[in-house]
DNA sequence: GGTAATTGATGCAGTTATGGTATTGATGTG
DNA sequence: CACATCAATACCATAACTGCATCAATTACC
């Protein structure tokens, strides 16, 4: 049975007359009157009786209206939601990134896309930047946001923010107070970074900040997490070199100082180029130009 | 677009296999391609990537997917309902009775017409004999339970229920402690009743029986209900000939004493032959044979 | 590495379904 | 009684669908 039998069904229960609904269906009154008893055949049931002057629905016949017409509703729906959902308007956009990118581009990403597509519901997975090329690889997830990385073989990349490290003191510290310092006067210090396996672009970063005034940074304490490396130096147990982005972190204890010279540390998005999500193409164009700030 | 197209896409949602989808619907290959296609073509919608060797759903496939098998689950729903609704076993079935029919056959039809038709629901009305035809011309209701009326012309009827009347006297009445009576007995006393112009029948019942004795019934009050009669009595202000089946009114104060010849009174069932209401043919079906309890 | 098997798409022919025009049949109306 | 209305039917042309045979691409296997 057609959909467009239902129509004429409905059309024609509105209506009580063949020949006005044939009208509002842009057909003639014959072939409507064929559809109808076509319809009545196939469900074996009588929807209207035909009287002299008058046609009106059976028992049976005002029952079917009711569900024909949410039928057509709940059908009109379902092709609308299946056209949406092939645009990227609406469906499942699976999101993982780094604590570095939660406390930098990511926000404004998740803004600026929920504005355009409020409809996608957005799984969001904060993890480990050498997990993260994996999720994306295995499909796990659709979008990563992360560092750049070297091998990154098969994954397309568009950064997003490039931008300097500064330096993270304990508040008493004698150089806190300054405006801007140069990472040369932090070569005594104690450092705390995290290990080079977890995040290499941004150990390498670091490395190359120290290398820069001829010393190794003296590594106490090595540790995954970016914010936890700001809670270490907030009780004084050393100094760190962080993405400038960590500034927007108030926490007691600890202050960011500029730094007079820094490789630029960047940010992007990642995804698997044969990843056919209609939304992930979505997210994709709302990419704003990368922003460097360094 | 077919009913038939959505069953193809969802059976190949699920086996993702078009030979194997094919088979299950009981058709060839090359048609479910083509159906498949047109699908899509209608959707303006790509449901399956075709791989080299497999199938899978878009986004967009995936998402219809869930709709159209709710579609399909509401278009089975509705038809059966419909079918349902053409054999009486669902819909609306208003009907009419007095207060007699209440405390007589009515529980016992409903009782029995709840069990084989439980998804009908009953519009119960409660009214005066006087209107009960006019509400069945009119097609406010379709069945009606009352006397058996003389005027009645164009409406069909099936008796019920054939009872003697009984008497209803004070407590304290010398006679209220007798098996049975005679209503010559009650010659002198005070009669209460209801008026000949709501219910003829049940008046005239009254009348035959005190005719009978030779007397005119003394009547010192009249009231429309039959319950308000039994209370006048409670209260010591008269007597009264009711049917028997309203006995079974439990009141203090009141007793009912069988009478030792009083002429049958009926009950039954009324309803407009022309009436397409299938529900109303389930009705008539159930009714059981006439019960004489005189 | 070449042959067979698998799988979905396509070409073609026959059948079915659908829509339009003209007409009929029944029923009210002046 | 002629006429108007309205749904059903007859008939024809076209569109849609089905099945069969086949193709093209990929994969499995010896």
């Amino acid at each position: 049975m057609n959909i467009k039998h239902l129509r004429s069904f409905v059309v024609l229960a509105e209506t009580l007359h063949f020949g006005q609904a044939a009208k509002r269906l842009h057909m003639t009154q014959p072939p409507l009157s064929r559809q109808i008893s076509a319809l009545e055949d196939a469900l074996g049931v009588t929807l209207f009786e035909r009287h002299s002057r008058s046609v009106v629905l059976t028992a049976a016949g005002e029952n079917f209206r009711h569900n024909a017409r949410r039928l057509l509703e709940d059908y009109e729906f379902a092709v609308r939601s299946a056209q949406s959902t092939a645009r990227g308007e609406m469906g499942e956009l699976r999101i993982a990134f780094t604590m570095c990118a939660a406390w930098s581009v990511l926000p404004d990403l998740l803004a600026r896309f929920r504005e355009h597509c409020p409809d996608v519901s957005l799984k969001l997975k904060e993890t480990l930047p050498k997990d993260l090329h994996a999720d994306l690889l295995s499909g796990e997830v659709d979008v990563g946001i992360s560092f750049p990385a070297a091998a990154a073989d098969r994954l397309s990349y568009q950064e997003v923010l490039r931008e300097s490290l500064c330096a993270v003191l304990p508040a008493q510290h004698p150089l806190a107070a300054r405006a801007a310092i140069s990472a040369g006067e932090l070569a005594e210090e104690a450092f705390v970074t995290f290990p080079g396996s977890t995040a290499p672009e941004l150990h390498e970063a670091v490395s190359d900040c120290c290398l820069h005034y001829q010393f190794e940074p003296d590594i106490r304490l090595e540790t995954n997490l970016q914010q936890t490396i700001v809670n270490l130096v907030a009780k004084g147990l050393g100094v760190s070199l962080v993405p400038e982005s960590m500034s927007r972190m108030q926490l007691e204890g600890a202050v960011f100082v500029p730094l007079e010279y820094s490789r630029p540390v960047a940010q992007g998005v990642y995804w698997q180029p044969q990843n056919m999500n209609p939304s992930l193409q979505r997210f994709l164009s709302i990419i704003p130009p990368c922003v460097t700030d360094c």
